[in-house]
DNA sequence: AATTATTCTGTGAGCGCTCACATAAGCGTC
DNA sequence: GACGCTTATGTGAGCGCTCACAGAATAATT
């Protein structure tokens, strides 16, 4: 049901504080002009607001931002959608964004995804309607479908949406996932590898689907077929048990693609218990380039992306169009870079 | 100056959204029963429930928050003042503390502090408190002072703190950094190791203070004296350089023990670089037990610290202030516990 | 000196809701 | 049938603020 979810709201009143009025009472002038002083409207006499603002500290007022709002209609906030916070790329997403926003003169309201459901989107979003928002940033993994609901379910509010499926009349800032991979691979191919494994996220991602098209797209060009696929889910624990299953096969595999940092991380683990030496055994390229990545034994090659750079495009794009500014561009795109440390040589024979 | 910031708030309206009114009066009910309806109020016919409903569902009526918050004198908000959400803790915990929020019935309002100076807490905190805020948790690390500030910035409005200086009087859930540091250096010291290097967190975080008072109380309790020591920043990086530098020094150290997972993750790779086989020629314990601990190589021992837990008991804590229940600790205890890996062995002689 | 422009300040109304009440109807009770 | 008691609805007022005005003071122009 579409429900307006409430709790019970025992009429608990906080201590009292103070309101414009008593500023107003406490300063010796109307509440206009404590107004006026709150939101730096020039005519106002430094003296008149000099008084004001100590009758401010004095009672220690804090605008209502409820009241504000209701008044001036307009809430000056930005809703997000996010999940996974605990992992390096959606909090180092939120926290720029956060530090965007406010330089701009917004705040921002985040709502966190937990699973992956339908019902849960929804509920965010209309939390996040609630909350009278003037527009949405979505930070979820998506595919086609849940694009398109979570379009409808904002009914008209600006939406922007990061590693989803461009569309027409949808607003996406994405990662180039195809140019990164592919970056990756060639790289391994240059080297002169031939046969090269791919560990991948899962593939209901648009991130896994568009990095698997990266990889066959170049696999098809150099006119190699693929050798061995693997979906993990992005965790390191994923990467090791992948890497020891492709092990077992005896593939005779020299180079390992892999989707993310961490499942890298899974497979140089699993790489070293089964006593390769790296990388003259097996050369490994990770994505992300989280910070530890060069830490790591051997130092991660890996493709960089700039997680910063992507939350702040997403967030320009989406207030190009609450600012109702024509010409916005439906698709931003912003290009990782490959990064070569030490996990990647030419294969040893 | 501590005034009360806003930006030009240009009138612009948003495309009109239906209010309590026109629900009201597409259901043919007064505007009340639609509150009713809303608040899940019992006294209210199914038969004109579900008349409301639809018309909620029909004008896509979504209910004003400020409006509500106005009106009921009552927020549902919970406060959250936070720092380095890129990092594993702080988003985890940020992540567990809305989710655990929400089944409360409760809202989370975020706030990201970037650099930890007074103004930039104080006006997280202030603007935390326009929005009518019933509680404040703060998650960055102080010290005495800055615990002391962020009570009387709350001026009254309950908070709870994680990893502050406890007091009387304030509200704090700690983890317990002593029990965890004690309980790692014991193992090294139990493994037979006896000259050990420490790489801390900067000292002026309490967890970083702490731990270094749990290592000095265990050298103690042995007789020993410490050999080396290094203020890092939690970073794998200065694990690197801090470990490069130990090395340099040639102490003869058998055990290192290190503020962080991160921290630990550099001590690594250090040591690989030099050549030095482990655990054989190093023991090396961690502390946080982030998720890519188990891969690192080898796999790390190191003391997991449970953030989840943390987030919750500190809600916890804060929700019991907040309901004014008497009797509540001032300050909750959680402990951390000693995970042993394959990073960790008897000395080699 | 009268007019206009330029500060500065104050008044009414209303944003969209929830409170506290008042009211109307239905039902049993003696 | 007058009394309560429950259930279902409606009415007034007001939460704390900002808008659009209207004024009062001062300064600048003719």
């Amino acid at each position: 049901m579409n429900l307006i979810a409430m709790n019970n709201p025992k009429p608990l009143e906080r201590l009292q504080t103070a309101t414009i009025n008593d500023v107003a009472r406490h300063a010796g002038v109307s509440y206009q002009t404590v107004s006026r002083v709150i939101n730096q409207h020039p005519s106002v006499s430094t003296e008149t607001r000099e008084r004001v603002l100590q009758a401010v500290q004095l009672l220690d007022y804090h605008p209502s931002a409820a009241a504000r709002m209701l008044a001036a209609k307009r809430s000056s906030l930005i809703g997000v959608v996010t999940s996974g916070l605990a992992h390096y790329g959606p909090g180092k997403m939120l926290a720029s964004l956060d530090t965007a926003a406010r330089n701009l003169g917004y705040k921002i309201s985040m709502l966190q995804i937990v699973e992956f459901s339908s019902a849960e989107i929804s509920s965010a979003i209309q939390q996040l309607r609630q909350q009278q928002v003037e527009g949405i940033i979505v930070f979820i993994p998506t595919q086609e479908v849940g694009a398109n609901q979570i379009e409808q379910l904002c009914g008209g509010l600006p939406v922007v949406m990061t590693d989803a499926e461009p569309g027409i009349g949808r607003y996406v800032t994405n990662m180039d996932h195809i140019s990164g991979t592919r970056a990756a691979a060639q790289h391994l191919l240059t080297l002169g590898h031939r046969r090269i494994g791919f560990i991948n996220g899962p593939l209901d991602w648009y991130s896994g689907m568009m990095r698997r098209q990266g990889w066959l797209s170049v696999l098809n060009q150099a006119k190699l077929s693929p050798i061995a696929e693997f979906e993990g889910d992005w965790s390191a624990r994923s990467g090791y048990q992948a890497t020891t299953q492709l092990l077992e096969q005896k593939l005779d595999i020299t180079g390992l693609l892999v989707g993310n940092d961490q499942m890298a991380l899974g497979a140089l683990h699993a790489l070293h218990q089964h006593n390769l030496e790296l990388p003259r055994d097996m050369s490994v390229v990770g994505f992300d380039d989280i910070p530890d990545a060069e830490f790591f034994e051997p130092a991660l090659t890996t493709v960089r992306q700039d997680f910063s750079h992507l939350a702040q495009l997403a967030l320009e794009q989406l207030l190009a169009r609450v600012d109702q500014k024509d010409k916005i561009n439906e698709l931003k795109m912003i290009s990782p870079h490959l990064l070569i440390r030490g996990s990647t040589a030419p294969p040893r024979s």
